[in-house]
DNA sequence: TTCTTATGCTACGCTACGGTAGCGTACTGT
DNA sequence: ACAGTACGCTACCGTAGCGTAGCATAAGAA
């Protein structure tokens, strides 16, 4: 639409970038509610009277830095749909157990439950989280690996819903024995 | 243990009762991060000082509040393994969309995430929950509906995740086409 | 160089919260 | 009836947080 909404002043993209990094810092070892303005200015350096010159308020500079979360999406193409599921869930499995955002998540879920805005970037993250299961089970199905007219989404839960279920609620390990049983339950 | 602690004067009790009445409400409508001792008191009418005559500190609280939050499990015995699933994920999806705790629930996993207490009051809560699960899947083993060498928590998660992935993550419908699809996915 | 603009600094105001102390009162169990 | 005790009330203390105002200064753009 608009482009790189040209920023030339290198002041501006300087106090922004170090900013945005102590948020992303305080976000991910204190959750959502740990983030604290004053602290960030603390830390980062930057006054706090610059960073409400560059966000209206906490929750603007809150969402801004959580809608930076998801890296670029990759699809893997292995040539067959159980090896990309493999693939995909192995990769899963390592970024809940090591990712940074791992620990941020629940609070974001947490606030989702009752802020619209949080709400609305959640549902944003997530769909691009998930876009990856969802192109791999559009290409089987188009190949034929998978009868069309089972459900996408259903596929997309079946696959993810018992990671997230081991990293947040039952705490339990995810092996390679466990992604190979929800594959074979998931894709029969 | 010690049995049920013999408390005799009827003013404790009535304080108490109101306090963790109030406490839940905050809970349910604010989670964890939402609940404050000094609103607590003014709209339970007990005082302040009262509460922390009877809990030594906000955490104290919670804890007791939220280990009240499960109810008592009920493992269905209808006859069949699959039917026990249905009933089961049909009562599990039910009570995500309606019930109290489900709200609750993510402000728990996040605090859980950073404070030991009550991670630890988060892991007791989910084993009860997943009792009945556990039950059913045993008694099916038991008759023969399942091989044994199937490792029971691994259904538990293939059965249960996909809808708390649903809930909070994908905040997707858990309709009787949803259910049919994890149970032919997790029991084949 | 000169002009513009972003920044830092200090000092606020306001609200909310957790937790405590002292004292008088009302209730409860015996 | 009486003694013990749980209770309410008021007034605190200290901390932390969000957000703003005014003014001087430094850095970048032309």
């Amino acid at each position: 639409m608009s482009g790189p909404t040209q920023i030339t002043d290198k002041r501006v993209e300087r106090s922004k970038a170090k900013v945005l990094a102590e948020t992303y810092r305080q976000l991910v070892q204190s959750g959502i509610a740990g983030v604290s303005i004053d602290e960030i200015s603390r830390i980062s350096g930057i006054s706090k009277t610059t960073i409400y010159r560059h966000w209206p308020s906490r929750s603007a500079l809150l969402i801004d830095a959580c809608s930076r979360l998801g890296g670029a999406p990759v699809a893997p193409d292995t040539g067959g749909l159980r090896s990309d599921a493999r693939a995909l869930l192995s990769h899963l499995a390592h970024q809940l157990r090591t990712a940074n955002w791992s620990s941020v998540y629940p609070s974001i879920i947490d606030a989702a439950e009752r802020d619209a805005e949080i709400c609305a970037m959640q549902a944003a993250l997530h769909k691009a989280f998930m876009a990856p299961f969802e192109a791999v089970i559009e290409r089987a199905k188009a190949k034929g690996e998978i009868p069309r007219d089972r459900v996408t989404s259903d596929i997309v839960a079946l696959l993810a819903g018992p990671f997230f279920f081991r990293r947040w609620f039952a705490k339990e390990e995810m092996d390679d024995h466990f992604i190979d049983a929800v594959i074979d339950a998931a894709i029969r």
